[in-house]
DNA sequence: GGGAAAAAGTGGTTTCTAGTGGTTATTTGT
DNA sequence: ACAAATAACCACTAGAAACCACTTTTTCCC
């Protein structure tokens, strides 16, 4: 099973490429022969979410059967199916971002690619930053959290 | 199991590598085989943690198993996951910190490496002798701390 | 509707920088 | 004084980024 870790500073070029960091192209590979779906993230983070295939196919059916009398629930479907897009490294180990994703998360140039378990997200790298300094204090936490010790 | 007290300085070379002392290279050695794992720290200090690789991998799985809805677990896992990086040392004891964690830490030429047990926490010696000083005995403590006896 | 022009997408090549490994010199501790 | 450990230095390599050339699609105008 992947296991995505750890956070990269990467280039977007002028026509909406990136080249995926070795590492990560390694455990793409075999996790997933190369074959990724990109979508969009639900929280107020507008990110994107990078699965493999095989880990996108299981989280796909679920989000399929909420039930969608619910507000939230159709707000997670319409942004999470709304824009899965399924995409493949080329010979030089890039992808392509769709304009609509581009424009989503506001990409620009510099982004961050932060590896999250079976998942990868991309940031745009001025987001990101940002995101790091906002203060978390007043957050409450869940007992499980809690309990951590580090 | 492993054991780090005590504190060293040490530097960093032009190309984001450290030497890892002597003393805590034979801890390591015989707790991980040099496997470690450097990630962020999750608290308001930006100091990095550096985990045995076992230690890490006792931790990942309660840090990936929070409830992701929550705002302030989400926030954990971004640190930690996406900042987790899987190292060796090199043939002198040397690794080379990624370029996301050494501004995640502002890590400059000058570091302060502090042992704290179970694991480590790598510090900018600047901000490592800022916080001695800011830092005070005013918080509130729990239960536990209270019922010490040093 | 046809054609020209522009834009977007694709693939590859070259250049440069960051990473890697190793070696030598200097310091420190015994 | 000697040995060990650290710091500085140098050479080599691989990866990323910038660049360039070509193809396909779209758009706009005639």
């Amino acid at each position: 099973m992947s296991n995505f870790l750890g956070s990269h500073a990467i280039n977007m070029d002028a026509k909406g490429r990136l080249a995926i960091p070795a590492r990560v192209r390694e455990e793409l590979a075999h996790a997933c022969g190369g074959r990724i779906v990109l979508t969009a993230n639900a929280d107020e983070e507008r990110c994107l979410l990078v699965y493999p295939e095989p880990q996108w196919e299981a989280l796909r059916p679920q989000i399929e059967a909420l039930p969608n009398m619910n507000k939230a629930a159709r707000r997670l479907q319409r942004l999470l199916l709304g824009h899965a897009t399924p995409l493949e490294l080329d010979s030089a180990g890039r992808i392509l971002v769709p304009p609509t994703l581009r424009s989503y998360a506001r990409l620009e140039k510099k982004l961050m690619l932060i590896g999250q378990g079976k998942k990868l997200e991309l940031w745009s790298e001025e987001r990101w930053f940002a995101w790091l300094d906002e203060s978390s204090d007043e957050e409450e936490m869940p007992p499980e959290m809690e309990a951590l010790s580090l």
